[in-house]
Formats: structure tokens, sequence, C-alpha cells
DNA sequence: GCAATGATATGACGTTCGTCATCCCTAGTA
DNA sequence: TACTAGGGATGACGAACGTCATATCATTGC
């Protein structure tokens, strides 16, 4: 604790919500001395725009944001400043969600579930190099993958939320009886009686 | 600032998201020294219990949480102890939570998307005896009422998330078609297509 | 006393849904 | 090369759904 006394670690967050942003930056202020917050951004173009402007040594990024999501902005980042360490920090412990962030550069991806001291803790790892994955969550990944739907009938069961098989098929520029057979597929896949069943089902366990 | 020195509010926390929750415990401490955060909670019922430990001034809810969500949270705390105020602090603008909140004896309804600041002040104002609601949400939430539909209506459009007429009607003990008379009716009085829309737009209402 | 409302039910009709067989095309790969 | 998987389409069939007319019965309210 009193051994760093060097340089402080400089943070950017990103985060949509304004009062959850206060409220992690008033967390990482009261906890962590050798951490600080140079930059709040509240969607991810002002955080592209800070991150280029004050240059931070890590990005604390939500995935959830208006204008682009904070995977974009990882990957963006990562092209942009190799140096810059990235942390995903997020509801979601959508298997989907880790893959793709650490496939975008993401050194660290952790959960708001987690214990709010882990945060300072992950924050220091990330910045001496290290990659901060809670191990559970690597394991499913790999156990749960990303279901057993292809790219389609995906996209056509995220549709399927009251609206009819004609609709879908309008949206997505297809007959209407591809849509069928989709949904069909997709419903015996997740073992369902129906597409609002499947749909339910699906998004339970964060395949959509 | 310096003019009520006398006894700081106490603060029940219950929000499920541990790094949420020490985050906003952390800039309550951080920002208003006249709050004191006596208890935080990661679920409904252990938010009951440690109110009925600790008796706090003023419980601060989110509404998604596991076992017991803040709305039931609060019409519980609210039988129990008159005295008690209620702030549901969450992340849906919706009128028909506000409703409900309301109507569970809530005095505030606070969203994550407003500024930081706001917190402090919304928990002093609701421990003076005032209600703390954005505007523009109460406005829609007297506009939308209690729903077009009847409580049998209700009931059936409960149990339509993916279950066949059929099922539904063994669950209640009701005959098919009259379920599927419930289901019409519903459809029709919320200008819907089938029953999987009318059963989103009841919930976005808070008509359920 | 009678009209209105809500709960419950039936029968009938047309539409949408879920399934299956079958076809075409492309890309990857054993 | 042949095989497989994914995307896309068609036609047909039975089941489920949405609607409407109609009926009974109890409760509520003027």
């Amino acid at each position: 604790m009193a051994a760093e006394q060097e340089a402080r670690i400089r943070v950017l967050l990103a985060e949509d919500q304004a009062m959850v942003r206060g409220a992690i930056s008033a967390l990482l202020r009261l906890s962590a001395r050798d951490v600080e917050v140079v930059a709040e951004a509240g969607d991810g173009e002002e955080a592209l725009r800070l991150a280029r402007e004050t240059k931070p040594d890590v990005a604390l990024l939500d995935i959830e944001m208006p204008r682009l999501d904070g995977l974009g902005v990882a990957q963006e980042l990562h092209a942009e400043f190799p140096l810059l360490r990235i942390v995903i920090l997020t509801t979601f412990a959508r298997p989907g969600y880790l893959r793709r962030a650490l496939s975008a550069g993401a050194s660290g991806y952790l959960l708001k579930d987690a214990p709010a001291a882990e945060l300072a803790a992950a924050i220091r790892r990330v910045a001496r190099g290290e990659r901060v994955v809670q191990p559970d969550l690597a394991y499913e990944a790999l156990a749960l993958g990303d279901g057993p739907l292809t790219g389609r009938e995906r996209e056509v069961l995220r549709l399927a939320d009251g609206r009819t098989a004609q609709a879908i098929a309008a949206e997505l520029h297809l007959s209407e009886g591809t849509v069928r057979n989709y949904l069909s597929e997709a419903i015996q896949k997740l073992g369902a009686a129906n597409r609002g069943e499947a749909r339910r089902i699906a998004e339970e366990r964060g395949w959509l």
C-alpha cells in the first residue's frame, strides 16, 4: 500500500449511467490512492475523444453505452494505443461478450456482481500487464459456448417478441417461409414448444 | 452543509450488484457527511432482515433484485415501519414501475441516469418528509393509470409467455376457449397484433 | 327491477404457426 | 474431389391462434 509512491495509475472511466459513473469514481477515489480517474465519459464516442485527449494508462469500459458500445471502444483504442490497458466492466456474464472483449484487445473482464474491492485490484493488475478474468466465467465461455443457434437463427429469434413471421421477414428481407423455418429450427434446438418459449430460453442463457 | 450537526440520516442500501452497491456506498460516504450507510443488502430478503435489525431512516432500494424485488420490499417495509422513508433507485424509467412504487409507499423514485449529486439531495429531501419524483415521469404514470385489463385478463396474460392456451387453461382451471377469449380481449384493448406483443406492452406499462 | 359488467363457456371460421420434405447455392475442409 | 454446414426458398398439412356471435350466471348500482 505504501510501496509504489512514484506515479499514480491514470484511469479513463466510461459508463452511461451518470449515478453509477459518479459512484464508481467515488469508490476509486476513496479506496485506491494509487489510482486517479482522469476522465469520465457517458458514451462510447466521448470515451474515444477523452482517451485521445488525456492518454490514460487504463480504460474502464461499460459495454452497453449509447452511440458506440464498450467493445467497439476497446477495439478502436487497442488499435490506436497498444500500450493502453483495457478493462471491461459489465453486468453481463455472457460468454459471447467475454470472447469478443478479449479479441478486441481487452486485458480484463470484470462483472458488476464482483465485490467492490476487486475493482482497484483489477486495475492495478492490468496496469502491471497481467490479465484479469474470472476463471469460472472463462470456463463457462468455453463449455457453454455461444449456444446451438446459427447466426441467422439468432437474428430471427431476437425479433420474435410478438412480431408476426411476416413482420420479421420484412425486417430482414427474407421470405415468410424462411423465417418460419429458422424459428422452427431454433424451437427444436432449444427444446421449446413455440417461439415465445424459445425466446425466453435463449434470453435467459445469454444466447441472443 | 454545516447547519445540521445533530443526527446523521441512517440509510439502508439494497442493490444486487456488489460493485455498484459498494460504489454508491462510497459515493455517499464521500459526498454526504450527514448520511450514514448503516446496512447493505444484496437481495430483497436480506434488505427486510437488515431493516428490522438496524431500523434505518431511509431505505434506498434497487428494483431488480433476487428473491424479492425492490417494490416488494417497499410494500413490506412501508406496512411494517410507516415512518421509514423509501427511495427507489433504478435503471428503468417505466411509468408502471413508478406507479407501483408510489402505491407501495415509496417517497422517492430516482433513476441511475440522474447525476450522482442528486442522490444525497434526494435522501435529504425524503428524510424531511418530501417526495422526490421526476415530473415528466410522474405525469406519464398518471396518464397511464391502472390499465384497461380486468383481473382475469391480467392473470391470463401474465401466463402467456410461451405457454399454449391449453397449458394456461389447465393452470387456471378454465376451458381453452375461455383463455383464448380473454387473450383476444387483452390483445384488442392493448392494440396488439397477438399475445406476445400484448404481453410486452402490458409489461412495459406495468399492467401485469 | 333492470341495465351493466365481469367471469365462464361453446361453436365456427379464417389466419398464423410449426413441421417436414425438398430444392438451390456458397464456402470450407477432409 | 466429395462432403458438410449455413443461408435461403417453396409447398403442403395439421395444430394452434385470434375473432365473433351467443349464451348463462352473479354482482353491482341506479
